[in-house]
DNA sequence: AAAAAAATGTATCAATTGTTACAAATAGTA
DNA sequence: TACTATTTGTAACAATTGATACATTTTTTT
């Protein structure tokens, strides 16, 4: 029997006693997976047939190059499912070549037999329906984020959407490559950009800490008025 | 009674034949609702209560910038669903503005209802999870395609990309300024680069139709070689 | 504390794209 | 066909960003 303990802690299992979980895994198939540091996990463009869940580890998404090089695309951590929406649709497969970075665990259960539970159950059918839905979601934001298509703007839009409401000043996490590099933008463009905003009153910054003096003229930015 | 003959067509009632559809049907509530061109359908930042399924008509994505460009993102004709994939999820709002490009007709459904349904019928939810899935793989085909940089290089991956392996030309269907839009960049700019590349021979255009010349060219500037 | 590494500020010049404007070509319609 | 609206081609100039380089500051390591 599965330990419950790390599989509950997934988004797709939320709100599912043990009891409930158990009764609903008696009915279908399911595997538990192990795998050592650097064992292929899955490669890109293998069909997807299972629901995989990180139980334990952490795994990397990866493209390999035509000539051969390795462009890491993301880390997927533990309790998270993996390439939920590739699951389904009209190209089931993996986008990218899954790589353990530790020793993982994984549960794995036929697509079939995870139709069914969704079937059995209305909040893992709601829970599934909202994890696809957030990452679609996030996928969107992310595409609106790029459509903006000035470096300041793109600015004015970060540091409002992390200050929020209520604050003046906010801390930044990330260095000033690694910003240019979410922005799409190069790394002196971007301080250019940054040190223009600061000669023009809108920010002072700190080290990391950007602080807002003109929040109407940010706000008009993103508005473009 | 709806004419079930538009709705079978889409995605998410495909292989319910009607006898099941109106059985279906019965059990919830749903509204035709008309659109006339130009129309605003829903905006962005709407919350998302309905399922919203194409019957006739297209519509048209777009972002709109504060300084009144837009950005289009994709139209989706009859008979698709709309927004399938922020029914659900944490924010479960409008992404972009949706706008009738023609005479629209709409299938909408209140959310509770539908989620009666995918309940009901096992064929339903697997069409649904497909929409929805294929839905997040768009997006992330689309956010590969927007974080290409150069106009040049969008240029080639379209064509590419619309050529397949197999053919030396293909058929344009929309305007230099549709283009243009889903490229995010102006109409003369793109006519530009468009010109500069029949000069360095890599395409020919005459009217509508795209000829590939120097498809190698084309290949090594996707690949940034 | 000293040395090394990483991150930042800034400058110059090139490349790309945007803006605006207008003529020419094409498509659509009476 | 003739007229109109739409689409396309192109040009000149402005604005933005990229590329590269290097000094300076900050952080990390020894």
């Amino acid at each position: 029997m599965i330990d419950y303990i790390s599989l509950k802690r997934c988004p797709v299992f939320q709100g599912i006693d043990e009891k409930e979980a158990s009764l609903l895994l008696e009915q279908v198939h399911y595997q538990i997976k192990v795998f050592k540091k650097h064992d292929i996990i899955a490669l890109a463009g293998d069909q997807v047939k299972n629901l995989y869940i990180i139980l334990k580890g952490s795994v990397s998404g990866e493209i390999h190059d035509y000539s051969g090089n390795t462009v890491k695309i993301e880390d997927i951590e533990a309790p998270r499912p993996l390439a939920t929406a590739f699951l389904f649709g009209s190209e089931n497969r993996f986008p990218v070549t899954v790589v353990a970075r530790n020793d993982v665990t994984i549960f794995s259960m036929p697509i079939d037999d995870f139709l069914k539970l969704l079937h059995l159950n209305t909040r893992l059918l709601k829970n599934f329906l909202n994890s696809i839905s957030s990452r679609a979601q996030f996928l969107s934001r992310k595409l609106n984020f790029l459509s903006i298509k000035t470096i300041r703007e793109k600015i004015a839009n970060y540091i409002l959407q992390k200050a929020g409401d209520r604050f003046h000043s906010i801390e930044l996490k990330n260095t000033q490559q690694e910003l240019a590099d979410l922005f799409g933008v190069t790394r002196p463009s971007l301080a250019r950009v940054l040190s223009e905003m600061q000669k023009e009153k809108l920010i002072i910054i700190d080290k990391r800490t950007v602080t807002i003096l003109n929040k109407e003229k940010l706000n008009k930015l993103i508005r473009n008025i």
